[in-house]
DNA sequence: TTCTAATATAATATT
DNA sequence: AATATTATATTAGT
């Protein structure tokens, strides 16, 4: 999804259904858009964030996401129980664990559009390791936020590049993506925030 | 100064000098600064905060505002950021794939049990900085060897030292230019922010 | 079932 | 040692 162009495609519905909206609604949504893109990136950098994508909510509060408050005991979460050799080294595979938290929020699965796929894909065959500037460049552009980006290529490398070597053979007319979109992005400037 | 709150009441002046604004617009305009809030605290946090009573700009964007050279220190800084040979083509660094000779496995993760993660836990709890004669102890008592224990105390502080000791730490120095107004602040939802 | 996003963690690299 | 990023492994959603 797009959020900073949903925010702007619902300003525009809005309109059109009603009166003519003031200028100071669609600042106000465009400003909206750009605050959470912020705050996303934010919570990115912090290495807080969890993603609204699907899910639309949290359940926690920024406070409480700064602290994961690691208590070991009254901990929430399920770690993840890798039961992989009890007693004896047996080597039978349980792929069941079945320890579903009753109540938990139950994980929240992203599907992204044909054109995301579609971007994302084509940055891939350019660079399947993009840095940090790279994959802020392709958030900015799809929407996806930057934490997103970066599990999309660790599972897509993870497919793909060890089922056989590939790496070293690529197609190279189609490079050069991305040419200069610096400019059309709202770059997300303090300017903008405090406005 | 609140932000938030002046967004707020210039909202409701707008609404009563001129027409009735709608619903719609009231609540992009309390996204607005609940958003713009969150930002703040984002920064504060993040010890990148200045406030928009001083200046009411930052002139910088994210990526420049997790390098904070303007107070601190006049010497220019090494950036965080890792942008390995983004402007010319020629250091495409990919990370120690192509040096790989055929057939070689580069990695391969070691999955430990859970009587050794609980073992492991205890000592961290204890002492995440052991030396090297308590990882050997630990060594001889887990059967793993040294080397991985101390990857694996490396990866514990990188993991739970970091993320809840460390932000609090930072938040402290950034409230004292701006006294009180993190604390009192509303706690900000997340079901908020993503609307 | 397959595919894939999300999560967890061991290993690696850089400074 | 702190930090970041990788590969690897697994869980779980559609």
């Amino acid at each position: 999804m797009y959020p900073e162009y949903e925010a702007e495609d619902k300003a525009e519905e809005e309109t059109e259904k009603k009166h003519q909206r003031d200028n100071e609604t669609q600042e106000a949504l465009h400003h909206s858009a750009i605050l959470q893109q912020t705050v996303c990136e934010l919570c990115s950098i912090l290495g807080i964030y969890k993603g609204p994508q699907t899910g639309k909510r949290m359940g926690q509060n920024i406070t409480n996401m700064t602290n994961p408050e690691t208590n070991k005991e009254d901990k929430p979460r399920k770690p993840l129980k890798r039961k992989n050799s009890d007693d004896g080294q047996n080597g039978c595979k349980k792929p069941r664990v079945e320890t579903m938290p009753s109540g938990a929020q139950s994980r929240k699965k992203t599907i992204y559009s044909n054109e995301q796929i579609k971007l994302l894909q084509n940055q891939f065959d350019c660079n399947p390791y993009p840095d940090f500037v790279s994959r802020r460049r392709i958030s900015q552009i799809t929407g996806i936020p930057e934490p997103r980006i970066q599990v999309w290529f660790q599972n897509r490398r993870a497919r793909y590049l060890s089922k056989s070597n590939k790496i070293l053979e690529r197609k190279k007319p189609t490079a050069q993506p991305l040419p200069n979109v610096h400019e059309k992005l709202p770059s997300i400037s303090m300017e903008d925030i405090w406005m």
